[in-house]
DNA sequence: CTGAAAGCGCTAACAT
DNA sequence: ATGTTAGCGCTTTCAG
């Protein structure tokens, strides 16, 4: 039950060999003769050793380390990105570190944790981030991206879809449907997907004569949701088209208006979300979004991470990938409108 | 955009005190006089600097650090541990490194991995493992708790929920309802909860002098429950009863029946989860599932995991949680039954 | 209470 | 190709 610690020397005493030939011997490109090797490796065995990954990393000035910051877990869009970045990093010898951002959000606090750590990088997912806190990171010298918000600060990389154009289309689709009072469902106020999506949709609303008809609040969250929805459709002039800020709201104002308001979707109210979740295309909901790239979104952010982690010059990027509509059946087909 | 290294050598001549006298600063519990304290934190401040947790770790010989193994994420039931067990681990200080098994699974290189990394000890979420593999983590003395499966092994600890008796309750009570063909949905065939979850629910069949009517595969995921239930149900003599080995594969089949089969539940199929997740209580599923108690599960394995962790001796335990039944609308009710 | 000195386990010159 | 030596940045005796 003791911490076994076996050490370098130890191995070396008992293979004959220098420390510095077994340090050599776990290196993958050192010059060690195919004897020595096999005799320190045999050896290892014996006694179970196993590299000390932090006196390495003590001495190389690299933890192989990641950090991922995030505020929840809870939209699955934030665990599969988590999955798939840790797997991406897994295979080049990298780990993820995880940091869980307060509910309420003294954000400073973590970050020094994050700078004491000793990543070599940080990903960000969905962290909004004041100017100063990013150059706080940046000052630093330890590469960041993040992902799903935007902050107007170049120095840090930042991959996000085109939420304005998201928005934009959601606005025109459903003024193009008819429709005459128009909602908006919100994300949390402060984030930069909000602000976006809102703004695009405003503006398609305008392109088409139109306006907002009501805006209410769900901060991206299923039960907040759910209370902003009945907010909306309990009003004198309830709205006849809803447009959520992402696809967990979409659903749970789906569900309420459904069973609460015994309203039929998309007869009498359209929907339409944002991020495209698998959940969006089961049959029951097939709910029409707007689609992130996510696995694109993964692909760049990683990609990006890893390229500063490894090169010490590389110019921070801004991504904004495109966006695509999926129309299902949450919405009424152009031929319904009268 | 050069790294900096600000050392605790920068930060003592700077102050006028010795490097370790910083390093006394640094500590919470270190005998230093307030005038010197403060001297350094002026230093530290104007330097930036922050200690080197990894030259602290190597000879603290703690990293301060747990290691979350897992093959996925897609079931938000580990989402939600992860972020829950990141939560309190971080408030004592502690942060998660995260391990992803690779989906075919030589989960030997993880567990090499891991031991080198030099966590101080291991939360295995869903993870099947041998005997000898519980073995091997045992014999590096690192503490190990594994959270919703089970091992014939008695030197790590395990919470789980109680699988019998949540398979043997949706058996008894598909029986009671009247269904005369009740199949099984199964998860990953190695997987222990799969396998007590079938076991209890046979049981329960037979109590009633009933037995399973089919037995289809759907590995715990979302499109091969689809699958499985499209097999089941193609049959000559298709089931009125199913039970899902967890709520994601029951919600699939949900799907299946309703929109593929135009069959209504509960009226011409009953089914049961097990889980219980957030969506299980939604409206259009109304999902008649076995709730496994997450936050306490989360809550035992973690502090557990913890009390190993900052004692030396502790004995390891097998917990084995209480389910609850959620009778909900996705079974008939009894007076249904003719 | 404070400074000097000795490592933690390893890698990386530098010799040999 | 191998051994020797000098640290990485910090904590922790040990004197003073």
């Amino acid at each position: 039950m003791k911490r076994k610690s076996v050490t370098s020397r130890d191995v070396a005493q008992l293979a004959g060999v220098s420390q510095s030939a077994v340090s050599r011997s776990f290196s993958p490109n050192a010059k060690v003769s195919e004897k020595t090797r096999k005799k320190v490796m045999d050896a290892s065995r014996e006694l179970g050793y196993r590299p000390n990954t932090i006196a390495r990393s003590l001495i190389t000035r690299s933890s192989r380390t990641i950090a991922v910051v995030t505020y929840s877990l809870e939209n699955p869009f934030y665990s599969s990105v988590l999955e798939q970045a840790s797997r991406f990093f897994q295979a080049q010898g990298y780990h993820l570190l995880m940091f869980f951002a307060p509910p309420g959000g003294s954000f400073d606090a973590v970050l020094d944790d994050i700078i004491r750590s000793q990543v070599e990088g940080v990903l960000m997912l969905a962290i909004t981030m004041t100017q100063r806190q990013a150059g706080l990171v940046d000052d630093f010298g330890i590469p960041v991206v993040i992902i799903n918000r935007t902050v107007d600060y170049a120095g840090i990389s930042q991959v996000s879809s085109d939420n304005v154009q998201g928005g934009y289309w959601a606005g025109r689709h459903l003024a193009s449907l008819g429709h005459q009072r128009i909602a908006y469902l919100g994300g949390l106020p402060d984030s930069s997907t909000h602000q976006q999506r809102e703004a695009g949709f405003l503006e398609g609303l305008h392109s088409m004569e139109q306006a907002c008809s009501a805006i209410e609040i769900g901060n991206y969250r299923y039960e907040d949701a759910c209370e902003a929805t009945r907010r909306l459709f309990s009003a004198p002039m309830p709205p006849d088209a809803l447009f959520a800020a992402n696809d967990l709201m979409a659903l749970a104002a789906m569900e309420v208006l459904r069973h609460e308001f015994n309203l039929r979707v998309p007869r009498d109210v359209s929907i339409i979300g944002f991020d495209d979740v698998p959940m969006a295309a089961w049959p029951s909901h097939s709910l029409t979004t707007v689609r992130q790239p996510v696995d694109l979104m993964i692909q760049k952010a990683t990609e990006l991470l890893m390229k500063q982690v490894a090169q010490e010059e590389t110019q921070p990027e801004h991504l904004i990938l495109p966006v695509t509509p999926m129309l299902r059946k949450s919405t009424r087909h152009h031929a319904d409108h009268n």
